[in-house]
DNA sequence: CCCACTTTGTGCGTGCTTTCACAAGCGCGT
DNA sequence: ACGCGCTTGTGAAAGCACGCACAAAGTGGG
């Protein structure tokens, strides 16, 4: 390994608090509206569903932006926050797979709340090439590197079947693609530096099952927490 | 197959292994429609994407099922962990909510491998309720609690906009349903004993983002090990 | 100016997770 | 029967994550 240069400021924001960074924006843009313009981390943390303690350090890795004895004030941590995870600026996201889910997305207004643009659709089935979804016109997937070019495409979202993820997931990174969402239910296979999240249905019902089951067997006292489950 | 363990299961097995096991899971579906009969560590973790010291500490937690210098039977642990997940028994689900999102998982065919039924789908709006969606009737929500009652749900689904998913989800404790999958983004309030889940769009985007402006800032060396990337 | 009160930022103990490394166990060929 | 090669199962170590509890820092009233 080699050894790094001295960072005066070594800005390793830990992966668990990226996590919650995004819970936190958006409990804050609700404040926002609300016109609320400080808030306690006690209150912050019971909207967003956490520890308050655990929101302070949070917090506390994007640099100290509160202020004691009162809180925090919204506008400016939405700011910092949004910053923090480069939502000001501009992310053009491609979906691939323009059928019942591709479709769902597409249509889908509140994107992301803010900074992110949906610039293409990509299908592969010549019944869905070049009718319009959401005033996009579907592109067929050959075009997949001319479109990632032209319209900056940072950001690849699958939506096809598991079969073909893979494949698809080979041309976004060819291309140049290095963030990646996919909802096929594979696991992918990227290279070094490429980043690969997974929204998985059938895995998050497994789970669900799991807990459920646990807890008709032995429903005993304090079963449901051992389970982890919600409290509030 | 029926003979039940040898030794009292254990009870506690790792919140992190439980996640990790529908992807074992499917991985060993798709070795077993390959016709392959055993599989090592070595190999499923390459297919599931993990380190294999890692699954095999995970499927220790289940017992003992592998033979050493040969690896696991394939069949068998399908089973096992099916077994282990609740999957041999089924789980019927409500879905709420039949928009773009709702009609796109009501006519998910693969919905959960197996194990999961979808045995109702609700709506608050009158242009929906009445409407056939995946060869299901769209009931009212109203009838929310005589629907989960009659069709044995446990198993709700919430796919409403932000603002109807606190009531949605109220409702469904109130009837009952103790498992709970959350599509909207709010941050659920619920007693004790139920289990939420949430599949956060926007929140997968912006921990990509958060990657992705990371990498741009100051890409050197290790900088997307750093970051936690896939690494194959 | 001081004091009572509020709230942040964080040191620290605890428990969970991951990874390494290797002894023990199994099958096969001789 | 025996040894060799392969693979599991698991102790032990290191790394993370969480949450308590409290000093430090700020506010506001008198
Ligand atoms: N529908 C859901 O609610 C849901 C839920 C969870 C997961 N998923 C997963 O999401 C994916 C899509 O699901 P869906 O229901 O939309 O499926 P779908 O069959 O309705 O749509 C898939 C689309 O992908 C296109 N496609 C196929 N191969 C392609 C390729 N090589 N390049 C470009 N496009 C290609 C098809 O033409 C089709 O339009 C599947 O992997 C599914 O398992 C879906
Ligand atoms: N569409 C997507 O791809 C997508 C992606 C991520 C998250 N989401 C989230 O999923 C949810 C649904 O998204 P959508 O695009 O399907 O929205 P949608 O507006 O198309 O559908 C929402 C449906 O919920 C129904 N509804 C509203 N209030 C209800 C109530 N109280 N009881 C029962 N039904 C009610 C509406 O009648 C409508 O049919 C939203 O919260 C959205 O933020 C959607």
């Amino acid at each position: 390994m080699i050894s790094r240069p001295p960072r005066p400021r070594e800005r390793g924001i830990p992966e668990a608090t990226v996590a919650r960074l995004p819970v936190y924006l958006r409990a804050l843009q609700a404040l926002q509206d609300r016109g609320t313009a400080t808030i306690s981390s006690e209150d912050l943390a019971g909207a967003a569903g956490v520890n308050s303690a655990k929101l302070r350090k949070d917090l506390s890795h994007l640099g100290s932006y509160g202020t004691r004895g009162v809180g925090y004030e919204v506008e400016y941590l939405v700011y910092q926050i949004s910053r923090e995870l480069g939502l000001t600026q501009d992310w053009s996201v491609a979906i691939v797979g323009i059928g019942n889910l591709g479709r769902a997305l597409a249509n889908y207004g509140g994107f992301g709340t803010r900074g992110f643009r949906i610039a293409a659709l990509l299908d592969a089935d010549p019944e869905v090439v070049g009718r319009s979804v959401a005033s996009l016109d579907v592109r067929h997937i050959d075009n997949l590197e001319e479109v990632v070019r032209d319209k900056g495409v940072s950001i690849g979202v699958i939506a096809t079947p598991a079969g073909s993820a893979q494949g698809v997931a080979d041309r976004f990174v060819e291309a140049g693609v290095t963030s990646i969402l996919n909802f096929a239910p594979v696991v992918l296979n990227v290279p070094d530096g490429v980043d690969v999240r997974k929204v998985d249905l059938s895995i998050e019902l497994q789970i669900l099952a799991f807990h459920a089951q646990r807890r008709a067997d032995g429903d005993g006292p304090g079963a449901a927490e051992r389970a982890g489950l919600e409290v509030t």
